[in-house]
DNA sequence: CAGTGGTCTAGACCACTGG
DNA sequence: CAGTGGTCTAGACCACTGC
């Protein structure tokens, strides 16, 4: 699996040298060396040292290529696991969380339903109506920190359950990282889309926020979903992210709640 | 739990650790002892042998108590923090979760002003517009977990931002429980209305679950927000939750989402 | 069986809080 | 200063997976 192990830039992290820095920049900054772990891990995962679905080195191993003790590296990877950025299997090994798993599959799609019961609906029928290069407004410009006037790919696109249109949602993608996107492409995988994107174009998401409101259905979006003009739908936008906190797609989808409701749990 | 060796009481920690309780005893499955000690601490926060906003005893005190190292007491509190019911405070010590406290404020109102700032907004003004107590319905008493006919308390109100009325919702809870509940109370209370809960009447809500909607106002709904009629709104549907699990208040909330929204993380 | 993650211990030291 | 939570280590053993 991993390959060479020499690349180690900052394994100074041996004997907690973690504090003393040039006093210049005004960074006190004291950061746990599990903290630290961590971030070397992360710097991994995002170079693509380990791919999503792979699996990353052993405690062990860890522990002896950054010379700390196992149970620092299991810290560190106690909260990725948190995150979800990792998925732990006792006895196997720890692995790079991907989207393209089945009980991992519609983590940031919190459409149900009102039967509650997703999996006996089946999996989405995408259908893409739109797919192409365009150039950023001011607004995806800023969700998707780019600048205006940079190429975006936009995709319009209807998700559909059992037959019945419910999702109306548009995408929006750097122009640069996904780049020969096509509808052909988007229609004929099999999966999640954001396994898609991890595939082929080597970007995972992460976490994601999103904006909820309650809108009604103009004429065009009601046509599309099948509803009467003026429908309440429920409005979500989504700013998705990768590794950096880099946002990496602009989503608003409009849903219908006549049929499936989304739901969340708070604690 | 397996191990027979003479630096592992496990047992002991279980039963016999139960010092001054009476041990509910009957612990069938096998966890991990921290598992077992994050228990018996949740029923020590139930029994009210701490209150929320009260520091629980030491790592060490409790370690001594349940006999295991301060490690195992570690991860246990550990989860508990994560699961925001205990907040820990370097330099001080471990405390009950309260939802009086000022950062903890708003824990389960996830409706921000579109500006984003929800502090500028200052505090929500409450206008109860009904509190009496009423039977069951079938579906209140599902949620609720009561029987149908069961004595319930119905609060009907109005939150109001810088002045207009925003969310409009009903609160349904079991009679028992809050008996003497009045307006006065809901009304003149200052804090979140969760805080009353648990300093009132000793219930504190652990978590939550929503199922959001989006539907048209009727004109009686219209009136109370200062909407026209059919304009789209969020219905919020809550069960809120005490230590258990068992229910203890179902909340329909409808919010006006033309300055607000409803924000939501996804990781 | 060997190798992985998971639990538990014991002890050391660090960082923060308050009197 | 003493007491708290926070970090780190080293070593033991347990539970699970696959060969």
């Amino acid at each position: 699996m991993s390959t060479a192990m020499a690349q180690t830039p900052s394994s100074s992290a041996a004997s907690g040298a973690a504090t003393s820095e040039p006093a210049a920049s005004a960074t006190p900054a004291f950061s746990p060396l599990y903290q630290q772990i961590k971030g070397l891990i992360l710097q991994s995962m995002q170079e693509g040292e380990w791919k999503p679905g792979e699996a990353i080195p052993s405690e062990m191993e860890l522990a002896a290529r950054f010379r700390v003790s196992q149970g620092t590296v299991r810290k560190a990877i106690d909260e990725l696991a948190a995150e979800n950025l990792v998925v732990r299997r006792q006895g196997k090994g720890t692995y790079v969380a991907t989207h393209a798993e089945q009980h991992l599959q519609y983590r940031f799609l919190k459409l149900m339903p009102d039967s509650g019961d997703r999996a006996g609906e089946g999996p989405a029928e995408r259908t893409v109506l739109e797919c192409k290069r365009v150039r950023a407004t001011a607004e995806v410009a800023r969700a998707l920190a780019l600048r205006a006037g940079d190429a975006v790919v936009q995709v319009r696109r209807i998700l559909s359950f059992r037959g019945v249109p419910t999702i109306l949602e548009d995408l929006w993608l750097p122009g640069t990282a996904f780049k020969g996107l096509s509808a052909e492409q988007m229609t004929g995988y099999v999966g999640p889309t954001y396994a898609l994107f991890e595939i082929e174009f080597g970007v995972r998401m992460v976490r994601a926020e999103e904006k909820i409101r309650a809108v009604g259905a103009d004429s065009a979006q009601a046509a599309l979903l099948n509803v009467a003009q003026a429908s309440p739908l429920l409005s979500v936008e989504r700013i998705a992210y990768t590794y950096n906190d880099a946002p990496m797609e602009l989503r608003r989808g409009l849903y219908r709640t006549d049929t499936h409701h989304y739901r969340n749990e708070l604690s």
